[in-house]
DNA sequence: CATGAATGAGTGTTCATTCAT
DNA sequence: TATGAATGAACACTCATTCAT
């Protein structure tokens, strides 16, 4: 039981080692060996972890993911609608430097993903989680009269994701122009265009 | 009498092909190698018409970029603010395979710039482009009367940019999800935010 | 445990590889495949023991320097002024198979620090120590007085240099013509010149 | 016959070319595109003029012993003996920038004689004929009284070339400790050990 | 004669992967 | 379980050479 544990960790430590190189040096640098070195252990033992290279990369996409996903799972407790909604999308925008991060890999791993068909796969299926979260929130805010009636939930939802694609792609490329309130005025003229009636 | 080439011919041929074998195989296996085959050329060739990879890439982004807009200065001729703004979005959106392909690139350049200072570099230089076009034809717009008093023009213009990136994205990533009539709800969507009465 | 090798056995094997090679096919044809076909081994193994080509080259330069300084120093223990410069000198020439390879070495290795800033570098490094050794031996032997008593050492230490040096290129490039004999009286004669009266 | 005039005058050109490119970057980086662009030509034409790029390093160290000898040849005119040899050798060794460059492209041409057949048996020939011409002065000097009575011409011969070929390569890799003034100092020491007796 | 485009082999180097220890 | 040495293919790039024009 230890033992597994240990294993997930060291698996983790792995995964947070492809992180900070991804981010350093860009995800082509982000070689086996740089990723070793990185986790202070040898190029071989990556192979006990991870069937190969594109098994580290999607594994590090995933828990990427899975940490946004819980940190949005804590930031909606005991809320609902458009609150909860308002604090997922926050979660969601790079507004400091572990979500810069955290952004940085998510588009690292675009370019990758269009050349992968396993790691586009994977990408879909890491996309439905958040669509579903968001179309959830929105639904229940309309639910509560929190938007204006005749809003469709499917282009709202798709207005969100690409706020979050847009604004992690700009905030990446060109950090100076992409402040943290100039996301929060986007984000805000957004939910304002649903009609948003904080309840 | 030395053979006669079409030297910029030869140079677009290549970065045509280029461009294809971006979008099949991905950036990452874009080799010489391979962009030679497509090119139906050897591989020795390529260091005639550019000076190493890295300036076939950055040429073929610099095209792509020449490309859209040629066909944005096209579109507006005869038209100035809210329109030719219009038409300029429509122009800068994946509305069909030929700019699929374009957001295809351009999404696959922006995780190698991640890791590339000078691709990075010359990825900014082609945004003020895109940025400063967008602001002149706002400017217009608000000059002729056609937005609501109290427009931010920085703002929208980066609401703008945030659109066309991550549809960009969202269209590349997810094709099946981003239809052009999604694509086109959302402009027009942004655009009446914008306070926007046509003139 | 991992597989244990001794890394400066491997570093002076494939050292070796590479006198053997310079010697058999010449510098030019000193490649990294060449050597570690040499070597029995694969090209990539070199990578894991020397930095880069330059890395290996001047290793090989400096390998072999080192062996003539140990033969060096070996002959003349024990020895003191005249004594131990003829020996030092005659551990310089090429007199045997050995001293062949190394001349030959060296010789190859002119020509391509000609062009190449680093490599000019070390060789005037490891010439300093060959210089002050054998200026170190004239001194002794002038304060034995075993030197006629007007001798300019530096003008000696250069003209023992330029002996080894012409013997050297002589041997390597007209082999039949420069004898071990031929090459002794060269030297005694030159030690006569000093005024030299052995002890 | 003015055609040949002209595909001479091409020739010395081309290898004028070739002993810059040799001077200034090193024999390795001496590649045909970089000869033909010093001679301000195309790649192409070197084929006319040479076989292949052997017939070039090949020719260029002709060219350049042809005129070495030319300038030996007029040196000497109306000397005889000890005096011609003299001159001679002063023409040999690297007294001024001319000498100097032809010295750094005689130890370049070493290293690659090592490895290639033609060019060692190209230098062999060209030996011969300084090594023919030493002689036939000492042995003039010898019979004009100016030698001391026991000297073994062979000795001295391979003495006064292993005195040039050492002294052009500390030159070429030392600068700054071979002057001029050091070298004719060499010389007549040599000289004097012959017993000489200027005439 | 002369050009320079084109070729394809060869270069140094990097890398994911394997495996004896 | 963990190591790191070893492999061999792939990479970008260079080069001598050829040849249609």
């Amino acid at each position: 039981m230890p033992k597994i544990v240990d294993w997930d960790a060291r698996r983790d430590e792995i995964l947070s080692a492809t992180w900070r190189v991804i981010a350093r040096d860009g995800i082509a640098r982000a070689t086996i060996r740089a990723i070793a070195r990185e986790a202070h252990c040898s190029p071989g033992i990556l192979a006990h972890y991870f069937d190969d290279k594109a098994d580290i990369l999607g594994s590090a996409l995933v828990m990427s993911h899975r940490r946004v996903a819980a940190r949005m799972d804590a930031a909606t407790a005991g809320r609902e609608g458009l609150a909860a909604l308002r604090v997922v999308m926050l979660e969601a925008l790079p507004l400091d430097e572990r979500r810069d991060l955290e952004a940085q890999i998510e588009i690292s791993f675009w370019g990758r993903a269009l050349g992968t068909a396993e790691l586009r796969d994977l990408q879909h299926t890491e996309f439905e989680h958040l669509w579903a979260r968001l179309r959830r929130h929105l639904a229940e805010a309309r639910d509560r009269g929190e938007l204006a009636g005749a809003v469709d939930l499917d282009l709202a939802t798709h207005q969100l994701v690409v706020l979050i694609d847009g604004l992690s792609a700009e905030r990446v490329l060109y950090p100076d122009r992409v402040t943290p309130g100039r996301q929060v005025d986007m984000l805000d003229k957004l939910l304002a265009s649903f009609g948003a009636r904080p309840g």
